[in-house]
DNA sequence: ATATAAACAAACCTTCATGTCTTTTATATT
DNA sequence: AATATAAAAGACATGAAGGTTTGTTTATAT
């Protein structure tokens, strides 16, 4: 009954959605595409359909995707530079401390140095994503607490799987710093304004 | 000529060192017995005579010993505190952006995740490297600071594969923190007094 | 209504990693 | 020196994963 568009939507949809999940909850080597279809409710042959060469044409699109996803909700804040770009997401943090979306750029990403193949096609858009999400062109070196607290927000997205994670101390530790290393002024007051209106 | 413990030693040595290079290099996903052995120039009957089960003996005894190694190595400097610990672990970051060795652990870490067989080895020995390396003991709940610090402290070591990694903006990053959020009061001079001493 | 092409399923083959076993070589023991 | 045992190499079997092909269903076009 549906359109051979939205069928198509659907089920390329549901193998990224399936694949996010294991890469999330699992880790990049729990990664086959059986294991996919299987999570997806499909079969190889619709996934090799949609996605000729397996991951090295899944994973791009995936994560490319997931960062346009991250990229859209910062912008939508309209931050300025770079640092409030990362403070934008440490915010996110404290209201969901398990961020499996960059959990699985994580993931492919350090999966992406053992697998030639796989850097050729995810490398391009990491470096992208280093502009679209923290604001950071290779022109300009990155300033040292920008840098920082980028460190500091992927080690908190990891530390979710610790076997002595604990959510609520997970969120006091980030309050900590920003506590301690608060945002640039008047930000916090520009964000409130922009929700208001 | 060699006595037959030297030898084992040395094989088993090799065997862990090259697990160790292709775990901080290539990853996880990247890591099989056969390219162990390559790169240990030795063969598979080598490396399942002393780990009959392969990964499963071998990773428990790497991750085991790199975290004694690291452990001793704090120890040395006799740290009163979780917190303490932490900023020595930065220290060392410092001289030594990559740290192959936390990489390692880190990568074992996450791949646990998928495999139930190695969790059951592995997590083990991780929940002992919490207190091992941080002091923290599952009774006594972490203090923020140092939890936040332990976060920065991985997302820093992993930093090293990004595109756009820079070995001197890492260590200005890490400085800036150590600055912003110094460590106790004379801990530095004690570690001072200890070396001289 | 029929033809065409897309979407999906299912089988096949190949490759690679692991598990297991046997054989050779080096060290230890008597 | 002869024998026993450990260390290492090598070969074989099994199973999982990816690559490929063919077949079947479903939607679109004429």
């Amino acid at each position: 009954m549906a359109t051979q568009i939205q069928r198509s939507n659907q089920t390329q949809q549901q193998l990224l959605a399936a694949t996010e999940r294991l890469l999330a909850e699992q880790g990049y080597a729990a990664v086959s595409e059986a294991r996919i279809c299987e999570l997806a409710n499909l079969t190889r042959g619709a996934l090799r359909h949609h996605y000729p060469n397996g991951r090295y044409d899944l994973l791009p699109v995936l994560v490319e995707r997931l960062i346009a996803r991250q990229s859209e909700l910062i912008a939508a804040a309209q931050p300025q530079n770079p640092l409030e770009r990362i403070y934008l997401m440490l915010f996110g943090l404290l209201d969901a401390p398990i961020q499996s979306d960059t959990v699985a750029i994580l993931e492919v990403w350090m999966a992406a140095r053992g697998d030639a193949k796989l850097g050729e096609r995810i490398n391009p858009i990491m470096n992208s994503a280093i502009e679209r999400l923290f604001g950071m062109t290779s022109a300009t070196p990155a300033d040292p607490d920008a840098l920082a607290l980028r460190c500091l927000l992927h080690g908190a997205c990891m530390h979710c799987y610790s076997v002595d994670y604990d959510r609520n101390a997970l969120v006091a530790a980030i309050q900590w710093v920003l506590e301690k290393l608060p945002p640039p002024a008047g930000f916090v007051e520009r964000l409130q304004m922009e929700q208001a209106a």
